[in-house]
DNA sequence: TATTGTTATACTCTATAACTATA
DNA sequence: TATAGTTATAGAGTATAACAATA
């Protein structure tokens, strides 16, 4: 049955959406990380001495929500939390976390490039710029 | 701090949609409504006699997960489950349910405009098309 | 006084397994 | 044998409230 509300911007973005995390949290999962482990990940790689609550604003994850995934990552051996002063605790990558965010990186460049690839090239250039306007 | 993951595609979808379905979810929650009740209430109307299943096919939901959706639409008056045969049931709006139907429908058609204003006009016909691309 | 990190908790959405009954 | 509807349950993401300690 064809999908009547299909011709929705709001509907066909989050149907968009859905499709690739589904997909993108699939290729994760090889390697056993989820999809805001890769994005923090990615990120502590950019900003030296970043604090859980800078990622958390960010990336637009509440602090709260921030240690049960950065919890995981320091148990897997991936980030240690280093005190910056008595109150801020720097996230940094472990040689493993480096190593990890090699191969997160491999994954995520592929992924991005094929998904790219899928927008018929006279729409290609427009997509980003669209998207920045509904969010940023 | 700006974001660096920013310009990947992907990504920038992601952020998109869940900004999108926020502001969304917000508009429906003012006549008690949520997002998956929304798009069930506007299938309905489209599809006569349809069935829990081919809905759920139709939006991506798995049948065991409407169950909640169509109880609470039952308790709510809005929908009518009639049998079609000794094994399927017809889901139809009932009189409360297309008054209802009336409310969404302005929400979103209200949204749904805002949404495309937001695009520039440049980007604008790009953006379903490429969406498409992603998902159907 | 505002911010950081944290615990506890609840709600929504989604996913899997299993069962009954019917096409 | 495949499909429809359902129950029970678990996982994942997200939300609020509250607290101690520090800037």
């Amino acid at each position: 049955m064809d999908d009547p509300l299909a011709h929705l911007p709001g509907y066909a973005l989050r149907r968009a959406a859905n499709a690739m995390m589904a997909a993108f949290a699939a290729r994760l999962a090889a390697i056993g990380m989820r999809v805001s482990d890769a994005s923090v990940l990615m990120l502590v790689a950019e900003r030296k001495n970043v604090t859980a609550s800078q990622i958390g604003r960010v990336l637009d994850i509440q602090r709260t929500n921030m240690v049960p995934i950065l919890n995981r990552m320091e148990a897997a051996g991936l980030i240690d939390r280093l005190p910056l002063d008595g109150k801020s605790l720097a996230i940094v990558l472990t040689t493993a976390g480096i190593d990890r965010l090699t191969q997160v990186r491999a994954i995520a460049e592929n992924f991005e490039a094929e998904l790219l690839d899928r927008i018929p090239a006279e729409h290609r250039a427009h997509f980003v710029p669209a998207l920045h306007a509904l969010w940023r």
